[in-house]
RNA sequence: GGGCGGUUAGCUCAGCUGGUAGAGCGUCUCAUUUACACUGAGAAGGCCACAGGUUCGAGUCCUGUACCGCCCACCA
């Protein structure tokens, strides 16, 4: 046959991937032998129905198709399961921000109509990212391919749901939580961003009730919430205020007589050693608050302006106005000591950046303490891994000092809190999955549901067993793809998505979701520096599979794949990736010329080697398939690549073919003449089977026009070299 | 404040249980148009962040320091 000298990517990914598509390769009932090893279960961790590819999603997906392809041709009967996820916060504040631009808020559309423009929205992108994701050459199921709010993952969220309430796992309580004023809803600790910021730090007097010449002085970073204060604290070891300990302050300006309490928490070296306590708007003062039976007055409303609890001055203005008036109010009095400078982290929104306040809310909780005993036992245990395994630290850290989980979200978009509050005790409610036809609190009224939606984590909590037909005990997906074996993500979600996932399956399914975890590292630019499109850091993997094709890119990913936190990303690699890919394809060429018409070759048998040359490239091959297999077995992604490389270009291209020439053209020996041409497929037809798993194009698209005797349709159904 | 990564050739990175440093890319020299110039052969290039310690011997183990990065945290 005649191929051209230099392989060309574009012409063949299109075709090979229709190929695949077409014969249904990626689908378990036709890609497994009829004695399969068993199933090997991956699910594509969804991506955002807001975003777009970047490098990171290509190196994830790249690894998991690596292991796919892999357990394929290894005989197991093999699925991904792709999707999206709905990201709740994330697409509602993109698709109002579009809304912005014409001027319009989602209340002035209201919910419903702009619920239909999220649709819409998830109608038009939502499978562009998986377009994407199939021009690397991803292996996924695509018949399979899931939503999170699709009809029957609802139900999954709903039966969970249910689940916990009935086992009152699941409460309503109000708390102090962290609210985002921009996206108006409650958020997770896992979803704030802590950044840096100047401020300072206020020494104010607080007079005592009994001699208002005396005073105790509290250092504070936030003067306006003294308008909540219903305390002082101090260490109960500290000399100086002990005799101060049970007596009462007068708070200025708003004249409140407030206890000076003692509690441990305080530490006597920070600013004055003596805390304002606020437990309205503050995580470590509620605990004193709760300690100490103090009162919580709320005086930072949703909009983070000053409320109906403070003086009328105050009422309506901004927390930051009224900073300053208060600041400004009390240096009249005399009662601003110093002002120091300090700079220290405050939260905001991981998904908007707005700076975050905490405030007490009627919020639905998650009761985390058996949950998260059951997900350290799983990982303690052994019966999942981590890998690299230093991440185990990252997650045991989070899970032992893990709070109740708050649920609920004040969007829109989303799945539905299935509450509903009865109209007439509007204190009262109960659950109800589909619309009740009246009231089961007073059988009276039309109850109302709640307006709240579901975080967005806890139907992607579900994902693994949810996609396979879950809560439905007798899908047949569940039962024969459940557990799943391998999951690979980034350690950014380890807490947010891993491990919820792993709680949410041990509870609900009593199984663990996945073996291992494979945490790849996070992309970088060459400097070191977060890619980020905003910073114009970005690299657009559709760029780099344009400009040097799928397999090139995917190589010059693999090849860095390392145990490293960061990987600095090195389009060098890919050029590599894509010289590779062309002297795969002459080598074959070459192969290819030194074959007489017509004759095919019968790869499954290993030719005997007649001469030195031939005895350490076939034993050099048998070495390499038991180490790669040992490298992907341990996730050793970047060096299988690199041995595969070094192989075949030094050891088979330089060495061997090299050789090979002297051995047809030089001898006389017909017998050696024919048995080396026997090698010479032996050894590429079998490397190209193992540089499929990472070069699937180059190498299918060889494998088809090769003169291989009793060859199968196609090399992602070939089976593995042994 | 705590934890976790990292610091090895110009660049991106390997170096497992300790024995005088490796790969890819880049650079230089030569070869060749005979599978591939997206080629072949070869070469140069590193007191392995720093300071101590253990050892016959340390990039590799221990202690500490510095710098870069990430994460967690209730110093208000």
């Amino acid at each position: 046959m005649d191929l051209p000298s230099q392989y060309n990517p574009k012409d063949t990914e299109k075709k090979i991937y229709q190929f695949w598509m077409k014969n249904g390769y990626f689908k378990p009932e036709k890609n497994a032998p009829k004695k399969s090893k068993g199933a090997y279960t991956v699910v594509l961790p969804p991506p955002n129905i807001t975003g777009s590819l970047h490098l990171g999603h290509a190196l994830n997906v790249t690894i998991q198709d690596a292991l796919i392809r892999w357990k394929r041709m290894q005989g197991y009967k093999t699925l991904w399961v792709p999707g999206i996820d709905h990201a709740a916060i994330a697409a509602q504040n993109v698709v109002e921000k579009n809304l912005k631009k014409e001027g319009i808020s989602r209340f002035d559309l209201g919910r419903e109509k702009f619920l239909e423009k999220v649709w819409e929205w998830k109608e038009k992108y939502g499978d562009i990212i998986l377009d994407q994701f199939k021009q690397i050459g991803i292996s996924c199921d695509w018949s399979r391919c899931r939503f999170t709010m699709d009809k029957e993952y609802v139900k999954a969220v709903e039966t969970a749901f249910q689940y916990y309430y009935e086992k009152g796992m699941i409460y309503r309580g109000k708390r102090v939580v962290n609210w985002c004023p921009r996206c108006q809803t409650s958020l997770s600790e896992l979803e704030l961003a802590h950044q840096e910021e100047k401020s300072n730090l206020w020494h104010i007097k607080y007079p005592l009730a009994e001699n208002k010449d005396q005073y105790v002085t509290v250092a504070t970073t936030r003067p306006e919430t003294m308008l909540g204060d219903t305390a002082v604290a101090v260490n109960p070891k500290d000399e100086r205020y002990k005799n101060l300990i049970g007596k009462k302050i007068i708070l200025p300006i708003v004249g409140r007589e407030i206890p000076i309490v003692a509690d441990p928490m305080i530490d006597q070296a920070f600013g004055t050693g003596a805390v304002k306590v606020t437990p309205a708007h503050d995580m470590t003062d509620v605990e004193i608050g709760r300690r100490h039976n103090l009162e919580t007055i709320q005086v930072i409303n949703e909009y983070v302006k000053m409320n109906e609890n403070t003086p009328a001055a105050y009422q309506g203005l901004k927390v930051a106005e009224a900073r300053l008036k208060i600041v400004e109010e009390l240096t009249g009095l005399g009662l601003i000591e110093k002002i120091e400078e300090y700079t220290h982290q405050v939260p905001r929104c991981s998904r908007c950046n707005a700076l975050v306040e905490n405030l007490p809310s009627w919020q639905w909780f998650v009761k985390m303490d058996e949950l998260s005993q059951k997900a350290i036992k799983a990982v303690e245990s052994g019966k999942i891994k981590f890998h690299p395994k230093h991440w185990e630290n990252l997650y045991f850290s989070w899970l032992k000092n893990v709070r109740d989980w708050c649920i609920s979200r004040q969007i829109w978009w989303g799945h539905r809190i299935p509450i509903w509050f009865c109209q007439t005790e509007p204190e009262k409610y109960f659950l109800s999955i589909k619309p009740p036809k009246k009231c089961l609190i007073c059988k009276k009224c039309q109850p109302k549901q709640s307006e709240d939606v579901l975080d967005t984590w806890f139907s992607s909590a579900l994902w693994p067993f949810a996609v396979l037909g879950w809560p439905n005990k007798k899908a047949k997906d569940l039962k024969t793809f459940y557990p799943t074996d391998s999951l690979t993500t980034g350690h950014d979600i380890i807490n947010l998505w891993v491990a919820r996932m792993i709680f949410s399956s041990l509870e609900l399914l009593n199984k663990i979701p996945f073996k291992d975890v494979i945490i790849n590292a996070m992309v970088k630019t060459k400097d070191g520096k977060r890619m980020s499109k905003s910073l114009g850091t970005g690299i657009d993997p559709l760029l780099m599979i344009e400009k040097y094709g799928a397999d090139a890119t995917r190589f010059g990913l693999a090849w860095q794949i390392t145990e490293l936190q960061d990987m600095r990303f090195d389009e060098a690699n890919i050029m590599a990736g894509k010289k590779f890919a062309n002297k795969i394809w002459n080598a074959a060429r070459f192969v290819c010329w030194q074959l007489p018409d017509k004759e095919k070759i019968d790869i499954k048998i290993t030719p005997r080697p007649k001469t030195e040359t031939d005895k350490k490239i076939l034993a050099d091959f048998k070495e390499l398939v038991k180490s790669t297999d040992k490298l992907l077995a341990d996730f050793e992604f970047g060096k299988a690549i690199q041995d595969l490389y070094h192989f075949f270009w030094h050891n088979f291209c330089d060495i061997y073919l090299e050789t090979a020439k002297k051995q047809i053209s030089e001898s006389q020996d017909k017998k050696l003449q024919a048995n080396t041409r026997k090698i010479l497929m032996y050894v590429l037809t079998n490397s190209l089977k193992l540089l499929h798993i990472f070069m699937p194009f180059v190498t299918e698209e060889l494998y088809q026009v090769l003169p291989i005797k009793n060859k199968k349709k196609a090399l992602i159904i070939e089976s593995w070299p042994k």
